[in-house]
DNA sequence: TATTGTTATACTCTATAACTATA
DNA sequence: TATAGTTATAGAGTATAACAATA
């Protein structure tokens, strides 16, 4: 059962604005944690999407979070100049690079996921995990659903 | 019961990638919705506020999600230009403004919160209204609790 | 001495489009 | 002619701190 109309409409009305505030806060602490590692959020997410997949080109990565192409090739630029990343010529094209993990980048991964487990959970934390399996849950079907 | 703690970790995970996700995705939806309107996202959310809660000060607006002053300032000048909300002396202190909607934000007023409406339906469209309901639920402990 | 608000300044992020080289 | 990636440039947004007025 629901509940009645016009607090739904209200509560409904701050849903986005929910949304805002928990993603900013996750975002703050996000960054204040990679600050240590002199990692911004997007060459964070870059390191994690090709640690999980690697080989992926410059325009697969864009593509997988919505940014744009000269923002990738910024953001490994740094990565590159840190050694944390390398780009390879693509066995396909010869106009696309595969970007690869070092060594050094390869030896990151285990804080990068340690920083990333502490931050949701720091976040989640005032849930039963059935609750938090139960939000993650709506919160992929609305991803999944709309577009 | 909840899933196998390996899963659970790599899903937990993903809950700040998610909530990343989703918020951009409203912020974008907002933003367009409201560039036919010419306000910005913050003078958006002022006027919202304000509808609210008439009279309150500079100060409190940016306590109320955490925007600096200097932003407050200069999204009120806009708004003000505008002639959708205007700056009255504080009866408490002279150093202080009260801001307060005029008739011509009154009259913008149906049209921002059909915006919410619309946004957020369109957002949550894909869940059933006790979903919502405890989606929004599980978001609100989220804020409340943590900090 | 602390607070409210404004402003100047610099810095970072983002967006646009021009450019090279491939296909 | 279209694509992958880079780069230059401009614009928006954000942060810092200095400032005036008031408490």
């Amino acid at each position: 059962m629901s509940l009645p109309t016009d607090i739904r409409k209200t509560r409904e009305g701050s849903f986005g604005w929910m949304l805002q505030r928990l993603a900013r806060r996750v975002e703050a602490r996000l960054a204040d944690r990679l600050q240590a590692l002199d990692l911004n959020i997007l060459q964070f997410a870059i390191m994690m999407t090709v640690l999980e997949r690697p080989a992926q080109t410059q325009a697969a990565i864009g593509q997988g979070f919505d940014v744009p192409a000269y923002a990738i090739s910024r953001a490994l630029d740094g990565l590159e100049a840190r050694g944390l990343v390398e780009r390879r010529m693509a066995a396909a094209s010869r106009r696309s690079f595969e970007v690869h993990v070092t060594a050094a980048g390869q030896a990151l991964a285990p804080q990068l996921r340690a920083i990333v487990q502490e931050v949701n959970a720091g976040v989640t934390q005032s849930l039963t995990a059935a609750e938090t399996d139960h939000l993650l849950e709506l919160m992929a079907r609305l991803l999944a659903d709309t577009e």
